[in-house]
DNA sequence: GTCTATACACGGATAGAC
DNA sequence: GTCTATCCGTGTATAGAC
């Protein structure tokens, strides 16, 4: 009937699919009907892959942040010093943010408990975790001011999180990593000893 | 019929009950069946002075950007030294934070494109630009740093707003204003010449 | 201006053939 | 595993009495 190939990973497709209509229109803006109609699927394919819509929201909210966890992990686990690795950070956050801007905008933007109810906050999850682990390390080793460490952390990784938010806003108009260097050594200098 | 006191000012209360219920559960979690129940009130009532559900959302967000418009312009427009009237900034939107959780929740945690797809970008909003041209008029006087203005206002007003979402999605425990010095004095530090 | 009752569309989810 | 057709609850909005 249809002219259409079948996908080789359905599943893939139905969330690659849903990613981009929901950082585009929001979950409630989209229909799961939406999804069927963009990803040139039946409504029964997706109801056979997932049980319910929250559950290809959860399915991406899952596969994201472990996929940044693991990202950040990677960038942080060598022996470079501190800053470097903190730099670094600032680097992976900017370059995904330029070539998968739909899953940035997807972790960052989406206010996740409005349809993952029983999901605790982002900020909470483990990226930002392990950013959280990185200032506190860095006090330790006495290269940053002792500073409670939620505001250190703040400090530190509040600026680029916010240019991110900006760019994914459209409100900034060059690629975020052009501006790394000096972003990265203002927010330095405000939490360094 | 009812044993309900007519509230003086029904617009009021819808838009009070609406914020409420709209911040607690999100736009799209909440019917204006919910309204009615929450503000013990009629459809037919909420239908007169409202044409439309987004409508009310709509009239929430003008009040409450200008309100904080206003709010931020008095506080900018005395004859302070520029850094006094930055810390007085961070000050006022740690109280407000403190004082009205709903107000700055929906002025900064809403995606409100999705149900205000007209609507530009939150920070591209005037309070947003005020505090941008508070950068502004301090790399005119030099005594911030010469950098790209959005990257300072980055760097200036990210650590607060990250604290600010932060102690909104319940992971600060302590009122912001008791971290107001120290926080002021790491982000400034990062843009001080 | 406020009320109740209701129209009507939409969207999530299911049934059951292939 | 994928499809189409359909169910049914929910939600916005309207009608029309008071």
């Amino acid at each position: 009937m249809s002219i259409r190939k079948r996908h080789p990973d359905p599943r893939r497709l139905i969330l690659d699919t849903a990613l981009a209509l929901f950082t585009r229109h929001g979950y409630f803006n989209c229909s799961v009907h939406d999804i069927r109609k963009t990803a040139d699927i039946s409504i029964g394919a997706i109801y056979h892959h997932f049980p319910s819509k929250e559950s290809i929201a959860k399915a991406l909210y899952d596969d994201l942040v472990s996929q940044m966890s693991g990202a950040i992990s990677d960038v942080i686990e060598n022996d470079q010093s501190l800053e470097e690795r903190c730099r670094a950070v600032f680097c992976l956050l900017f370059e995904l943010t330029e070539e998968q801007p739909d899953r940035m905008s997807f972790i960052l933007h989406a206010r996740h408990r409005e349809f993952l109810p029983s999901e605790p906050p982002v900020c909470s999850a483990r990226p930002f975790r392990l950013m959280r682990d990185l200032v506190k390390e860095g006090m330790d080793q006495g290269v940053l001011r002792p500073l409670d460490l939620t505001l250190a952390s703040a400090c530190l990784f509040g600026p680029p999180i916010r240019m991110i938010q900006l760019r994914l806003d459209g409100l900034i108009e060059e690629p975020l990593p052009l501006n790394l260097e000096p972003l990265f050594q203002a927010a330095w200098r405000s939490v360094a000893a």
